[in-house]
This record gives C-alpha cells, structure tokens and sequence, in this order.
DNA sequence: AGTCAAACTGAACTGAACTCAGGTTGCTAG
DNA sequence: CTAGCAACCTGAGTTCAGTTCAGTTTGACT
C-alpha cells in the first residue's frame, strides 16, 4: 500500500479553492450534499457554475476533497493530543477531548464526512476522484489503527482488560463521531458537556 | 403531533409491491442509494421503469418506505424484549441483544438506514414522500424516548449513576448503529461476538 | 359478456451535472 | 512596453437518470 502523498495544489492569488471549499462545507453542512445544487455553490462564490470545474473535476471531487482534509485534520489533531502521555488512560481522555476540540466550521466538515462516509466504499469512474478515495480511505484505516494501537498498549500494560481492540476501537470511533449527527451549536446540550460525558463513558467502557 | 397511523396499502394478488421492496432493499444496501438507478429495479422485477411509479412515487419515496418500514420493526422488537423484565440491567441487555439478533436482510435494512438518515431532516416536496418521512421521524424519536425511559428508569432505582439520560441514550444508541456501517456477514468477526462486546460496553458505560 | 380498477407501457419531458470551444486577465520575460 | 502564456472564466450545448403523459392490457367480479 503506497501512502498517497496528496499535497493540496499550489494556489495562484487569484484562486477561488478556498471560496469554493468554504461555500461548499457550509452548503454541504447544512443542507446535505444531495441537496444542494452544484451551481448554487458557484453562485455564492460569485462565479459561473462551468469556472468550478477549473478547480474540481466534478461536485463529488469536491465533496471528497472535503472530506479527506477534515480526515487529515482530525487524525493530526489526535496525534498531538495522545503524543502528550504514555499513560493510556490520559491518552484515551486526550483524544476524547481533542475529538470534541473543533469549530463550528469543524463541526459542519465532521457533519459532511458522517453523512456521506458511504462514498469512500465504491470505485469513482474518474481519476481525481479516485485519488481523493483512496486518500481517504488510507485515512479512515490509518485512525482506526491509531485507536486500535491506543487500546492494545493500554491492555498489555494490564491498565485495560483484554478485549478484541479492533472492535473496542470501532465501537468507541461509532460513538463519538455519532455526535456529529445530533449535535448543533444552538442546541440545549453544550459541547463541552458532551464532551464530559462521552469521554466518562470511553474510560468506563475501556477500563473497567 | 398526531400518531401517523400508515397502513401498508392493500396488496392485490398481482401487486409487485413487496418484490420492488425486496430488490430495493437488495440494491440500495449492496451499492448504496445514489449508485443504483431506479431503472435497475425495475429491470430485477421484471417491469418497465414507469411500472415502478405505480407502486411509489419517486425512487425517494421507495427509500423512505424502506428507511420506515425497518424503523418500526427494530422498536418493535426493543418493545418485545425490554418488556420481559423490570430489572435495568437486565432490560439493557436484553435491548442490546435485541438490536442484533437480525438477519442478513435486516442487516441490509439497517445500513440503508445508518447511510441515508440524514434524508430525514429536510422536508419533502411531494405528499406521500413527506408523509413516509414524518412517519420515520416519529419513530425515531419514540425509540430515543424508549432509551431514555430505559436509563431514568435505572437512574431512579440506584441501579445506574445518574447522568444526563438524553445525551447517554443517544450515546449508547450512536454505538449500537454504528457496527452497521462496517459490519459484513462475510467478516471475520461474527454478529454474535460484535453483540456481546457491545452489550458489555453499554453495561459498564452505564452502570458504573 | 361487460365493467372497472389494478397493473402496466413507450415516448416524451425535466433539470442538474457536466463538456466544449473558445474568451479574458494579469504576471513575467525580453 | 508588449508579447506570450498560463491561470481563470464563460455561454451554449450535451447527457442521463428520474419523472410525467397519454394511453393500453389484465383479470377478478358481477
């Protein structure tokens, strides 16, 4: 398995990327990737809906791109926070905490890479698509190892029971990226506690 | 809110309602709902793509019933089981094991929903899709309300700490789908491992 | 045998994603 | 300064899955 080295491309000053990835993610975030239209995204960004494909080969492109930079993001932000510890147990609150560390904006790219995480499974026709795929995809695998690493320190330390961690890491993974499909920052609940709580539940799940 | 109280419609003895569900089922699980075209459908049953029009009124329409019809039968079944006993514990044992002692076209039902439920938060157009869309929200919230009442019942008894029962209760139900979105019958982990380590982790999350 | 609703069909329509064949803009090298 | 050229953009046209239309067939029941 070669680690698809995808570097985001050079941007000229005139460059509308940006624009367009920030009005898609809110686009995308809000109303769903289904139901918003590909020229409405043009229209917010101030350009003709045939400039978006300068940029992107087609509006799943630009949905995958989306969702492998929010991967990137939430996979080097784990990294840092459980590089802090070798105490297992900090490292799994650690992670919890930096899971739940994210803007309102981060919030909606976690949404869009929930909704549509079905995606990544079939083969995209067209190349750039498929790069973007495979690029995430490699992603998903490699945070999951990182969680299923996590765990298996933690029970050949004796600090956790012995589980199948594979599992365990997938079960804790569903559970706190399911928060992103209720979770709206004019709710009831804060986010910090949410945050608590599922943390709370991680350790007891882990550890007892 | 008024109960939606949907009946199926009366089959006739020729209808192929229940064989485009079937197939549908089969399709939207397998591929996923964009990848499979309407016409392919029609094309297992054995009818011409506007047959199908007979039967429902947009592909949606036919995705909603599905997305529905399986919302009723797993509440069913929570109501089933939980009723067996009035221990807490007990009772969320019984409700995990419930969630997955399913079929392999239950299986195919559950993904379809886990991927497409985001479908249920924005308004529908036409009629009856709207109608097949409430009814599937209603259920959702009742079978959120089934595990909150499962914890507050626990919480008031001193079986469970208390803690906020919603959040919990989404938490626990957040885990419990989320094995559809990777679990395959032909895995090397079996169903029944992935239920019994799961129960144990709603157990612990909960009552310790 | 005639009636009627359920079940079905081929041809035409719609709209959003996308392609094509160029046109404009502004930086850079000479 | 201006010529070249790559980045950036556009209006007109194409495609294709989903859908509508205007009927036709089927078979249960008087």
């Amino acid at each position: 398995m070669t680690r698809a080295r995808l570097e985001e491309p050079d941007e000229g000053p005139r460059s509308k990327r940006a624009a367009i990835l920030t009005a898609a993610i809110e686009y995308f975030g809000e109303a769903g990737y289904e139901a918003t239209k590909w020229s409405a995204i043009a229209g917010q960004v101030g350009i003709g809906q045939t400039a978006l494909y300068h940029y992107f080969e087609s509006k799943a492109h630009c949905l995958l791109t989306i969702m492998r930079l929010e991967l990137q993001r939430s996979r080097a932000r784990f990294v840092e926070a459980t590089g802090q510890t070798s105490d297992p147990t900090e490292a799994l609150r650690a992670a919890v905490r930096a899971a739940f560390a994210v803007s309102d904006h981060e919030i909606l790219q976690m949404r869009i890479l929930q909704n549509n995480i079905s995606l990544l499974a079939g083969t995209r026709t067209s190349k750039r698509e498929e790069t973007e795929r495979q690029a995430a995809r490699e992603l998903v695998q490699l945070i999951e190892r990182d969680w299923v690493r996590l765990l298996t320190q933690g029970m050949s330390r004796g600090e956790f029971p012995v589980r199948d961690a594979h599992t365990m890491a997938l079960a804790l993974l569903g559970m706190i990226v399911s928060v992103w499909r209720w979770y709206r920052p004019t709710g009831t609940t804060p986010l910090a506690e949410v945050s608590e709580l599922i943390e709370g539940c991680c350790v007891r799940m882990v550890t007892q």
